[in-house]
DNA sequence: TAGTGGTCTAGACCACTTC
DNA sequence: AAGTGGTCTAGACCACTAA
């Protein structure tokens, strides 16, 4: 099949393990016994065991040997985005408000702020067919002499664009619950009182120092919002290797 | 900080893009100019280079270069196993059902079985506070001559043995959504008409032929189901090289 | 044709585990 | 002391891209 050596070890050893010759913890032959058996240098011998050990198959121990893992099979992936997360095409977002305010204590601890400092917060609301479906807030902290407040539109891009420029250096945390929906989100999601929205919190935070950039709720009308996820996939087009 | 070379290069190329020397789609020095620049041979750089690319901060194009990466933040990961989802204490899983039939045509289709050829279906109820919270119908293809029916308790383990079996060679789809509780749902869940749950599909799929082994499908109660999720943690302990 | 990345080799030295 | 995996080198040949 595949033309190139490393390949074809790789191929081999994954048939070992998927038809259950060596099954978890097992410890596969040493790296001398399996350059033998399939002709190939240290090097390239590793290479397959590197890739093998990418892809969740081996973990190996120093000393002693590499053995099979035992494969993991209960984590799901899927996306969030701002924009493109509802069940229906959006029409419209609307921008209800920019503003620059002292955080109240919760938020200032979960943003790690010093007393004084201030806060915006963003207000958004979008719109399928006309009818309103989502309601976004975001909180950051306020630094002066950005282009925030003065101009709403562009910091509506604002965010995208720091998060863009940062994007190597943060973590994103999602929490999705079903709750009744406050009186304020009613009203902006003209539903019924005590009916249940989705609720997503979304935290932006730095992955050094593990501070909290940004904090976002959404409320999504119960009927917009499902998930579609999937064990990850081996995204071969990443390797070098 | 690291005494180990290619980790060296590594972190210092890392920095260099989180500081925005070098940006999305910028070509990096080609492999034998960095080779000069850390003063390492070319299998120790491309060691390097694998790293980097394995976690997503570059790519390359043969016979070009290797270039940065546009970041990639909105995918979110979370576990969700069949029994240690719910958001609370599990006292019970009541085994309500286990049998054979006749498949309906759907989900004859959808498990790619020919006509005649039966199905296991087996319902389960999950108790928290001895109160029912959540109701799960498992259903895959029947094949003879196995402990099924036979051995209820030892159905309910089958699938995961089954399944630990195949581990490597089988991928998960999963599909969460809200919806009303059908009648003979809100029964087993003992919730007022009209009360919406979390259902959530559960696809088994054979991962080189795409058939699907089994599908399950969950009625969660809607005060006992929320989902944390986060972006993928790079997981070095995976790692060979 | 010259430069780039992709594959592969044969050796070397090290730290660690086992006996 | 012998065997294991972990790191590193210097060179080789290839396929691809660009001028």
């Amino acid at each position: 099949m595949a033309k190139v050596l490393y390949l074809t070890v790789v191929e081999d050893i994954k048939k070992k393990i998927m038809d259950g010759l060596i099954k978890p913890d097992d410890m596969l032959k040493s790296e001398s016994e399996l350059m033998k058996e399939y002709s190939v240098s240290r090097m390239t011998l590793r290479k397959s065991l590197s890739l093998l050990s990418n892809e969740g198959y081996i973990y190996s121990v120093p000393g002693k040997g590499n053995f099979v893992r035992k494969p993991e099979t209960d984590i799901f992936q899927f996306r969030f985005s701002d924009y493109d997360s509802l069940d229906c095409e959006t029409d419209e977002i609307k921008l209800i408000s920019v503003r620059v305010e002292e955080p109240d204590p919760e938020t200032r601890f979960s943003l790690g702020m010093k007393y004084g400092e201030q806060i915006v917060i963003l207000e958004r609301l979008s719109f399928c067919g006309h009818k309103p479906v989502a309601f976004e807030i975001v909180i950051s902290p306020y630094i002066p002499n950005r282009p925030v407040v003065e101009d709403k539109l562009n910091f509506a891009n604002y965010s995208k664009a720091l998060e863009s420029r940062l994007a190597f250096s943060i973590r994103k945390e999602l929490e999705i619950t079903l709750i009744k929906a406050p009186g304020n989100i009613e009203k902006r999601l003209e539903i019924s009182p005590g009916e249940v929205v989705f609720q997503i919190n979304k935290k932006i935070i730095k992955k050094e120092s593990n501070q909290t950039l940004t904090i976002s709720k959404f409320y999504i009308k119960k009927e917009f919002y499902s998930i579609k996820a999937g064990t990850p996939e081996e995204d071969d087009s990443k390797k070098i290797f």
